[in-house]
DNA sequence: TGAGTCGGGTCAAAGGTCCC
DNA sequence: AGGGACCTTTGACCCGACTC
């Protein structure tokens, strides 16, 4: 805050008290030596018009403190840029200067800084005004400092980013019209893909690397159907009324199947349609993804706190990516609510097609989507539940129904899996090759990256992708 | 003019950490602007875009980013002459400023030329548009509006909120260990009350009492679930491990039925928590209740976009009820998909014990918290649905499956009703005498208030009550 | 039409920088 | 550890096209 409006004064007082009994600002403003020129100004005309006693090198051209050339009115006074930089320094500090001699020292251009006291006194009987010293002002260099809030950066986001988008150029070569309307299936196992590239992606991502083993596994789980959906809607930006899968085939606004489009119309319309609006950039893309990724109300996390603050560094780094554009920031965190909701109607959905035969879920579908582990039914999940509440159904709808929004927060029970080796740190090189990566995505070797990434074990589960 | 040579390193010390330096403003050239409105605004009414929280005197005249005195709108948002060139000067030359501590400084008259980085933020964040600055001399013929961003004020919410809070003192007077613990009918009981309150509350609100009957019932079914769980966890912050009911009961963490200890469990954990350490202010408070009401994807809405638009003033207004602190209004706005999942739960937990004979719920929470009319069955209401999709089963448990989530988009059957009028702005006197509301919010006067509340009907509905 | 608004621009006098 | 020559930024003020 503002020190020493009391320690200025008096420190002008005691300049006024030894030197001069009369000495004030306020007198000092009548008893002027200096003309005090405050007459409109005409644009590209010198403000030495009035007073010219003398006439070449006006008064107006000398310090009236120490009469060396002046720059120009300063604080009050006409001075020069030492005298200037001496009042500014004097005053911002609050130096407090006493003459070694009687008081009465020569102030000139050679002697100015012989005796800052008299020196001080001269400025302000010149009419320099201390009010006139303005607060400190940020610094103008371009030397850079100041440091993150966290480590989360928006380049290892991008990175992590580019990696599961290396076929998305590919896609786009291709005309829309020559794509395949998806079945059930082919959504189904899109869904895997997608869910396999969100667990490189996380991967990519150092500190998910650094949090433990559940805790990583619990994140994958907790929020993958809405990843699902979030990177669906972004690769569908691009078109109209058709949701693009990542493995190349289309979903249309209409005309597909009964049990997929109340899903897919909410996507164009409640996710793609804003989206559109926003024109969501890539940065703002990967922070919101981070944003959704890093959920600390997850059930069953250990290290929650931790998850919260990466949480926070994403969604500062989403304000800052926004802060352009007002409310540009409070319109895409809350686009997050919109997507929960899909996510969640996705999920039912699915459970409902896969109990009545119409999906063939898979293992990894069914631990991440559906939040049961794959070497169980719904039945040993129940069983496996320490919560002593009685069961209500025993049949399979019940598990519809405790899938969708009850058992979210039933903690998974541990169980023993082949961990494959988490990089501690970035790779050297994180990318792929685009050769490998466009390959391996393309529609039909689904299986083959299935079987490339969790070769350890034939079934693929979140443990055994880590 | 102050000297205040100790200010910044004082902010230093004050906000602790700092920030990422490879942050630049002005990165993003292509940004639209956001849910386009260009709506005829009342020409000379022209309300302050942004408002500093505290006086209500004509802020039209203060300068939006720094409260000096504004000379006009300048760039989309009122501002002095000193903003307004800055804001030139920065965008021009493209500038990239880095704030020096942590991106939160204050922007005022004294402090505006303390940190250019918050400066112009704050520029973005008044409203102002990259794009309303030209490159040269000649003028876009076209003048663009001062995007304005609309007639929602804290005041209007506050004064909504007061209604609904007359018996809040009274009951933080008795002492907390004296209340009963509420069994599930008090629960239900609490929750008709609170209902009723959100209608009264939402009609306080010009802005709603302008939609259509349609829209308003539409939007006061829509998220009424997540308002009683706000409201609970608002009531509860003073307590520990207690959740405080309307009707003065409570629930504690432990010890109360099975059916409603997970989702109190959730309330307290994810909800009363981090609004605890966050220390939520009465003004963020509505922000957040108002943005969660005007919802802007919920089904049947007639006019989406007016939603949207109230919903966006909305968050401005908590965005500028928070700027002072870093990434306070993302984790406010976060919370939003927390309450929506404990909301959810909280439904599917109510229709369970519904259907299991262990809740006795009435009409109007079947109409506002299970999404279905009271006249009706769920089978009435499937039966209605234009959705040719078959059925797929048909016993009571499919209703629950679908009152989850897939029917919450399945528009509701209009019905004829008795509308009760509707003001068409804010009543002479917005507050009830105390009398009344301290008395009919009272516990164990319920059946009274819901009498009085929809008089014109025996049985009570959303149409009825508004 | 004439006052009001909001783009543009200018430049005195603030500021900061950095070698001495 | 200042001093001061030298450069940058600020903002009060003005102009002019356009609107009501």
């Amino acid at each position: 805050m503002k020190i020493s409006g009391a320690s200025l004064d008096l420190n002008a007082t005691e300049y006024g008290i030894t030197l001069d009994p009369t000495f004030t600002m306020l007198e000092f403003d009548g008893l002027r030596v200096l003309p005090v020129q405050t007459e409109p100004l005409i644009p590209g005309h010198a403000p030495a018009s009035v007073q010219v006693p003398a006439p070449q090198h006006s008064s107006v051209n000398l310090c009236a403190i120490c009469a060396d050339r002046a720059t120009g009115k300063h604080y009050g006074a006409s001075s020069c840029d030492g005298c200037k930089g001496f009042f500014r320094r004097s005053v911002r500090k609050n130096h407090a200067y006493t003459c070694r001699f009687s008081r009465q020292c020569v102030v000139d251009k050679d002697k100015r800084n012989q005796c800052r006291y008299c020196r001080l006194r001269k400025c302000f009987r010149a009419g320099m005004r201390k009010e006139a010293v303005q607060n400190e002002r940020d610094r103008i260099s371009c030397r850079r400092e100041g440091q993150a809030v966290g480590t989360l950066t928006i380049d290892v986001l991008m990175q992590a980013e580019a990696f599961t988008h290396q076929n998305l150029s590919q896609n786009l070569m291709r005309d829309i019209n020559t794509k395949k309307i998806a079945c059930v299936g082919d959504v189904c196992e899109s869904m895997k893909q997608q869910l396999l590239l969100l667990v490189e992606w996380a991967k990519r991502i150092p500190e998910f690397c650094e949090l433990s083993v559940d805790d990583r596994v619990a994140l994958l789980r907790a929020h993958s159907a809405e990843h699902l959906i979030l990177g669906v809607a972004r690769r569908s930006l691009p078109y109209n009324d058709i949701i693009l899968l990542g493995n190349d085939f289309i979903i249309p606004f209409r005309g597909t199947e009964q049990e997929m489009s109340k899903v897919a119309a909410r996507i164009l319309e409640e996710l793609v349609r804003p989206l559109k609006e926003l024109n969501i950039t890539d940065t703002e893309f990967v922070c919101l993804k981070t944003i959704v990724f890093f959920a600390p109300d997850c059930p069953g996390l250990q290290c929650a706190q931790a998850v919260r603050r990466l949480r926070f560094q994403a969604q500062v780094l989403l304000d800052e990516a926004t802060s352009e554009q007002r409310g540009r920031f409070g319109e895409l965190l809350l686009l997050l609510t919109t997507l929960q909701s899909v996510a969640w109607q996705m999920v039912e959905q699915l459970q409902l097609m896969r109990l009545l035969g119409k999906a063939n879920v898979d293992s990894l579908l069914m631990e991440m989507l559906l939040g049961e582990e794959a070497t169980r039914g719904p039945e040993a999940l129940q069983a496996s539940e320490s919560d002593p509440e009685p069961l209500i159904f025993s049949t399979a709808t019940e598990s519809v129904l405790s899938r969708g929004i009850l058992a979210e927060h039933i903690p998974m029970p541990n169980f023993t899996s082949v961990i494959l080796p988490v990089p501690s740190s970035l790779p050297e090189d994180p990318l792929l090759p685009t050769h490998t990566g466009s390959e391996v995505f393309t529609h039909g070797q689904t299986a083959d990256m299935t079987r490339e990434t969790s070769s350890s074990l034939a079934m693929p589960t979140v443990h055994t992708c880590l």
